[in-house]
DNA sequence: CTGAAAGCGCTAACAT
DNA sequence: ATGTTAGCGCTTTCAG
């Protein structure tokens, strides 16, 4: 444990004040070239590196941007992770990655902890940031924290004052229906994710009114809840099997999200089912997931460049005290792949 | 902006010394109940909490575990992690995750910033820290790190003060080739990574004298670099159907990692060939991916508990001065799955 | 342009 | 048991 050295030591050894050093350190003010010269030679002498802890403690700014995600063994959220870090990077912030693992308890903690480090910004990502009706406890631990750290979210959080960037989630659905129908499709499942969840709140939502201004008969059992994971997927469409018995079957799913597909196509295989010959099979985020399985699957996606970009931006524009709106909408793209349309068939499309 | 409440106002509004309030705070000594009393009391009202920085300025620790991975992306290190994480949070430590998005200037910046910000302790996972021939430069840094900061690592860093938790590469690769013998297999390809990775390079060594205890012959061409993703696999694969037109073609491929195998697959299915009748397939770390591909891959994987559990409990130690081993193995576990076993054969096994 | 000095918020001796 | 004081390492007035 070598002892680390300080801007005093540097001070003592250039023969100037430690206030000289500072400001070559900073740039704060100008400096003789002779002083600044003398600074900078002992500074690389000893790879000199101000306490990053010192420093935040005296100007209130750490240049860290906090990342809270869900769960970052979801691949939608690495993906924005890290779009959002390339974003902070070139702007000179640090991205520090929160991990609460689906966990309300560490959600809360992850929270705490970079509101205890004094991070500039905080992006908030899924868990309960991403409730339909936002918890009141919740709503208050980020007001309070809203008052001393600018807070930007992809979810919402009512009655807080967070910046939002979200997923058109209306559009993502509207696409995909659309391509369903084109494809002659009329019983169309929704499945997996939870109700309580915005995200899937809107989906759902938006999948009864696009079937309403169809004229095509809402079922109940074509929506079904689950986690947002492959076993989900796997126990929706069983389920699914299960209740259509001797009643219209639909002919196309539309999953949650890929890892719900996966289990999904899994599901419709062990039945000896083809896709999409059989069932036509959907899902929402278009991660590397869609283009990895087999059939390769259509799958509504958004612009994560642009997405962690808008992220990263508001973060930094608001940590810089600058005015930005308090809401953002990403478009949804639809990538349709051979999960909708044969493989013969999309060669001629 | 909300001025924060610090450790003097609760002091003075309980009636008593700042070191009062910082002893009920953090237990360091005894108090009388009546004061504790008191000023548990003004810190629930304000809901105070220390000031991290400050904190970690005076007792030269901040509980702070820095995780820096090769990509995140890559839901390897995402697994790992987690289990990282959640070790570390049971032990009263923050993990604060770094993805050096595969760029050697961004891993070192990331180090720096956890040196900055005076992390506890260090886990390195990929990049320079997996290298083979380690980069004089970087042995450089990670020696000037530890001598103030303990690292842990899962690959090397030659010349460096660095304790090691490794994945056994050869068993790996023992239990992966003898498989494939049992099914019949004799020419077996080794595909994508870069010889200059460590774990690449010990996969390779392994695999030339596990071809030569068995009197095989080895041929050069059925080794190939490539990057670990998707379009990795594909490239050499394809390489593979080339380099081999009119010569023997390897009846199994053992990809460098899942992502590769998924594109390993993509080419295979492309050429009309069968998976695992015409040629067998497995693949190395065992991600949610070998489970969601179909036909489902056979792929030896770690005990990823148990993986984290070592790093982080290693971390933890190093961070408290305990001794601890400074080489530790993860074994290797082979999951047999239909790529190398056809589905109705899984069942009779 | 430069140095002295105060202070960011906390903890850890050191007294009492 | 508790208060006083002196830092931790840095930046930032304030003088000069």
């Amino acid at each position: 444990m070598k002892d680390e050295v300080n801007i005093y030591q540097i001070a003592r050894e250039a023969d100037v004040s430690p206030a000289t050093v500072s400001r070559v350190m900073t740039g704060s003010a100008r400096v003789s070239d002779e002083k600044k010269r003398r600074v900078q030679e002992i500074i690389r002498k000893y790879d000199y590196r101000p306490n990053a802890l010192a420093q935040g403690l005296t100007t209130t700014r750490t240049r860290n941007v906090g990342i809270v995600a869900a769960d970052i063994e979801n691949p939608y959220y690495t993906r924005i992770i890290t779009r959002i870090s390339r974003e902070l990077e070139a702007e000179g912030y640090n991205a520090v990655i929160y991990d609460a693992m689906n966990r309300y308890d560490l959600e809360v903690k992850c929270l705490q902890r970079m509101v205890d480090t004094r991070a500039d910004a905080l992006i908030l990502m899924g868990g309960k940031s991403d409730e339909q009706q936002t918890d009141p406890d919740y709503a208050d631990l980020i007001n309070r924290i809203s008052d001393n750290i600018p807070i930007v979210t992809t979810g919402k959080v009512d009655g807080a004052r967070v910046y939002q960037v979200c997923i058109d989630e209306m559009s993502g659905v509207d696409l995909a229906m659309e391509h369903l129908f084109s494809r002659g499709h009329r019983h169309i499942a929704l499945i997996g994710g939870h109700g309580s969840v915005r995200s899937t709140f809107e989906k759902r939502t938006r999948y009864r009114s696009v079937l309403k201004a169809r004229g095509i008969t809402y079922r109940e059992r074509y929506i079904m809840d689950s986690d947002y994971d492959i076993a989900g997927g796997y126990k929706c469409m069983n389920e699914l099997f299960h209740s259509n018995i001797g009643r219209t079957m639909p002919t196309a799913v539309m999953a949650i999200n890929d890892f719900s597909a996966v289990g999904v196509e899994h599901a419709i295989r062990e039945r000896g089912l083809r896709i999409p010959e059989d069932i036509a099979v959907l899902s929402f985020d278009n991660t590397f997931i869609a283009e990895s399985i087999m059939p390769r699957l259509t799958a509504v996606g958004y612009a994560y460049d642009d997405f962690g970009q808008k992220l990263a931006a508001t973060a930094v524009a608001l940590a810089g005290d600058t005015e930005v709106p308090a809401y953002q909408l990403i478009p949804s793209k639809l990538f349709v792949r051979e999960s909708t349309v044969g493989e013969k068939e999309m060669l001629t499309l």
